[in-house]
RNA sequence: GUCCCUGUAGCUCAGCUGGAUAGAGCAACGGACUUCUAAUCCGUAGGUCGGGGGUUCGAAUCCUCCCGGGGACGCCA
């Protein structure tokens, strides 16, 4: 299934063979072998992969590193595999390996086998959540839940593709201090628009979709609200309102093809008296203290800078023992992991919420939190500011409408969550037919015409066994099919880093081999028709690769453009 | 002041747990369509990896100090 690793799998074992063997010959002496690695060197001229064994021992074995590598060269048993070619020692103590090219021609009939499912690795019997947007449903989605939308669903892809159980959760924040601001704003604008002079809070949610959603109440309701008490009035304006707003970013989210398995709502948490209870349980485990009327968290006992409050001295706990509690519940629902994805602005936050798992008993370093640098949006070179308060906001829908979900979504996801992303709207418009999104597409579609072509010529792709991938020989197919090979490898390297951008640089990689080949080299009517079958193949599992490639980062892979 | 991210080609950025001669796209310049989509390809040019010191066989990568950019430091979330 993922056939570079199990290439490394190979090498590094008969380095350990030769190593043991050495040991015991008495040619070299060590008490244990060092993590070593077995890597791509970045020279073709330097083998199809590396190891650096030899330098890290070469201070335990007291021996000179080149030494040590012709040791373990000379004791390797490699010729009786069929994988070398050759085994040699180069540079400060390098052991290269040049493998027979047999293993890449059998990557097509396994790209082939999988289909769809090629570049997924092994069940590792792991379940993992992955947390991500959780917008406060008072509002629209931002450029900041926007690349948390597209970071947190490629991840979860990753993972999903790396052999992982994955879930994919919103938090919804129901309730709390920004929901009572949400519920004044609610209530002035319901008064303003049925006639009476009331000021608008100087704190309430200016933008203009809240005016909308308090005309779709007046369209409903009417007036009549106007006859109840504010508490009511002010219940059924949240509640109307919430629904909205949700269901609003359910649907703009599944249009940037995100989808959730589970929406988890924090006020049943208060509800249901879960924050109550980790509070309790805290207390009497001595992790919380009261000073001037506050219940305090000792998030200092855990390498936190300063303690932090977890119930208001008005008795009204902060979103922060909610979200104790919301986290006590992740792990009490079994996962192996828990993956938060978060805005680089809350990243004070992460150090108290790792305390608080710690305090309750729970191994900290399960919970990952993937801090993301937040986005500035430009139009046309100025900046942006993007506030709901304010109003002044790009939402995502009017992102997608302008520059479309797939080109929103590469884009998000081509840099690495640590990078500050400046987007500039006139600019992403502007060069859209540059845009690296259409580069790969365009290998894809360019495929798929090849192959509408060979249908109009009447040329058919032989059945798998009749075709002989030996036939491909020249430097860009055994390029194109050493890629191939890494697909599953690199998922597996994106998933242990988190690093959903190695995936839209390897797509791009993959797209430039091929467009590179198509330049060259002929699929249809070359006179060797075994070459042509050959090729014909090659084209498909490169159209799976892609595609697949693209379908983790949510991109479309059209067949025509 | 403390903490987090960041500084790599003119611009935007890659560079997996330290590896051999630092890469790509855009922009610039010069080429390639009578043949499967030129939304493509090929070539040229472009660098004290912000700076100093340290760790070691080996540093863009790790440590430390300084400089520049962004962000967080609330009984907001």
């Amino acid at each position: 299934m993922n056939p570079v690793q199990e290439l490394k799998r190979n090498l590094s074992g008969m380095v350990m063979d030769a190593l043991k063997k050495a040991k015991e010959e008495g040619l070299l002496d060590y008490a244990e072998v060092p993590p070593f690695v077995i890597e791509v060197p970045r020279e073709k001229e330097h083998g199809d992969f590396a190891c650096n064994v030899a330098m890290l021992l070469a201070k335990q074995a007291r021996m000179a590193p080149r030494k040590i590598a012709e040791i373990i060269e000379d004791k390797m048993e490699w010729q009786e595999s069929e994988l070398l070619n050759k085994v040699e020692v180069a540079g400060a103590g390098f052991i290269n390996f040049f493998l027979s090219h047999d293993w890449l021609y059998e990557v097509p009939f396994l790209v082939k086998r999988m289909g769809s499912r090629y570049g997924y690795n092994e069940e590792k019997g792991e379940k993992i959540q992955v947390e991500f947007v959780s917008a406060n449903p008072t509002g629209n989605l931002h450029m900041g839940n926007a690349r948390g939308g597209a970071l947190g669903d490629s991840l979860a892809n990753i993972l999903q593709l790396a052999g992982y159980e994955v879930e994919r959760e919103f938090y919804i924040n129901d309730a709390g201090n920004q929901i009572e601001i949400f519920g004044d704003s609610l209530e002035a604008r319901y008064l303003q628009l049925t006639g009476h002079d009331v000021p608008f809070p100087e704190n309430g949610y200016a933008g203009g979709d809240v005016i909308e959603t308090v005309k779709n109440i007046i369209a409903e309701y009417g007036h009549t609200l106007l006859d109840l008490t504010p508490e009511e009035r002010r219940k059924i304006l949240i509640d109307y309102a919430l629904k909205e707003k949700l269901a609003y970013i359910k649907k703009t989210l599944e249009d940037f093809g995100v989808f959730y398995d589970v929406w988890f709502s924090e006020r049943t948490l208060h509800e249901s008296g879960k924050v109550q209870e980790v509070i309790d349980y805290l207390k009497e485990k001595g992790y919380i203290y009261e000073h001037e009327g506050a219940l305090w968290f000792k998030s200092t006992l855990f390498g936190d800078e300063k303690d932090e409050v977890v119930v208001r001295a008005n008795g009204i706990p902060t979103y922060f023992a909610a979200d104790i509690a919301y986290h006590k519940d992740k792990f009490e629902r079994g996962f192996d992991r828990v993956i938060n994805i978060w805005g680089a602005d809350h990243h004070g936050h992460v150090a108290r919420m790792k305390g608080a798992m710690q305090a309750l008993g729970y191994d900290p370093d399960k919970l990952d939190i993937l801090l993301m640098q937040l986005v500035r949006l430009y139009r046309g070179g100025n900046l942006v500011r993007m506030s709901k308060r304010t109003g002044t906001t790009v939402t995502l829908d009017e992102l997608i409408e302008e520059v479309g979900k797939d080109a929103a979504r590469f884009f998000f996801v081509m840099r690495s969550p640590d990078s500050h992303l400046d987007f500039d709207l006139e600019l992403a418009k502007k060069q859209s037919q540059d845009n690296p999104v259409y580069y790969v597409q365009y290998a894809h579609a360019r495929i798929c015409s090849i192959f509408r072509q060979a249908e109009a010529w009447g040329i058919k792709m032989p059945p798998l066994e009749a075709i002989d991938p030996k036939k491909l020989k020249e430097p860009e197919e055994l390029e194109i099919l050493r890629k191939i090979a890494d697909f599953p490898e690199e998922i597996n390297i994106a998933a242990r880093s988190m690093a959903p951008h190695r995936i839209a640089r390897y797509v791009l990689d993959l797209a430039a081999l091929f467009h590179s080949f198509y330049n060259s080299h002929r699929v249809l009517g070359v006179e060797d028709k075994a070459l042509q079958d050959a090729r014909l193949l090659l084209m498909d599992i490169i159209r799976i690769t892609i595609k697949n490639a693209l379908n983790v980062l949510g991109v479309s892979a059209p067949e025509q453009m």
